[in-house]
DNA sequence: CTTGACAAACCGTCCAGACGGTATCTTTAT
DNA sequence: ATAAAGATACCGTCTGGACGGTTTGTCAAG
């Protein structure tokens, strides 16, 4: 009969915070440090209640995926709402998000844990996936040249936030960002 | 009196038997695939064996950069030779160096160990000091917006390449090369 | 006969996951 | 309205195995 026991029970909330602290840990300790006993501790569960929530291991990083993914779709659709040009119209919002990453609070949470999914085989398959599905979806407006060609800057930019290899200023910034939208107008 | 003790000695041979099997590895299980019983074991020396050559693991990692940036600098300092323009240069011997991955021989090593070693903080120290060293020489002459795009493109293609995310046929392959030659050029 | 190149056994640690339990929530039957 | 009956949400412990690294021993070449 343990105090942990009697606390209110809000799974949700529990999963949610099991989430963003494997998130948060990956960022702070690279991706060795997500394991168990760290998450379920830093979470305030025990390693029994993580194991409830996500079956194993590989669940609790799926479940990381859904949730940037999920945002990551949200903050599309978002953006594509607001653009009247249809070509090329998912490729600036995908520059949108891409250039958001930076100023977004859980940047951090989004960067190094991304190099931790992409290390996992089994997450690498459903990135792929995802383009796959996104790029079927767009086709028609989103699969010339120049289209391509600023998904793919966008994501070099990305990596680069990601290992902090180049340090862009925001005007910079700001220039390659309407670059790469002309880019996709063509 | 094993087998290995009677074998000719070729400790050079059997240090790049190592690194190559540990590329080979990263690439066929992911990271995690790569520990010192499977590499030993796989390259036909014991773990002992490999711990004389890499004194931890660490430094097999690092010995695997070495080799990496190694044939990138080379290939780079030969397409440069070759380049008669002064600007833009570095940045399109880079483009070359990205674009010829795709056809080497050993393209599966270098893809899936990349992603290895950047999920090892202590190497990407060490690609952000090799990116800062290349900013710095050629700065002069490389630092354009146009320069830099290109070079992030060319990042976001590799990354394509690696994660086998995007399929990007051959003709669209030399389009984008050149419209990135092209942009680094003004 | 010394030194470099290994082999083989071993150690301490860490970690994923299993397990058996307990407390709270929800539904159902009365 | 309520009590029984499950279902759900956890807790705390244990284990088996993997993994990095050490140590000690062995062999062959110079």
């Amino acid at each position: 009969m343990s105090i942990a026991h009697q606390r209110r029970k809000q799974p949700g909330r529990v999963r949610q915070q099991l989430l963003e602290v494997a998130a948060r840990l990956s960022f702070e300790q690279g991706a060795a440090g997500v394991t168990l006993d760290a998450v379920s501790q830093a979470a305030g569960v025990s390693k029994g209640g993580l194991l409830h929530h996500f079956p194993n291991k590989m669940a609790l990083l799926d479940g990381l995926f859904d949730d940037l993914i999920g945002k990551l779709d949200q903050t599309i659709a978002e953006e594509m709402r607001n653009d009247p040009v249809a070509h090329g119209r998912f490729t600036r919002a995908y520059l949108s998000s891409v250039f958001a990453l930076q100023d977004e609070a859980d940047a951090q949470g989004w960067q190094v844990l991304t190099i931790a999914l992409l290390s996992e085989p089994h997450l690498r398959a459903r990135w792929r996936q995802w383009v796959a599905d996104r790029a079927g979806e767009h086709g028609g407006t989103d699969s010339s040249t120049g289209c391509l060609l600023a998904r793919l800057a966008a994501d070099g930019l990305w990596l680069a936030d990601l290992l902090k290899s180049h340090d862009i200023d925001q005007p910079m910034r700001h220039e390659m960002r309407a670059r790469l939208i002309s880019l996709s107008q063509q």
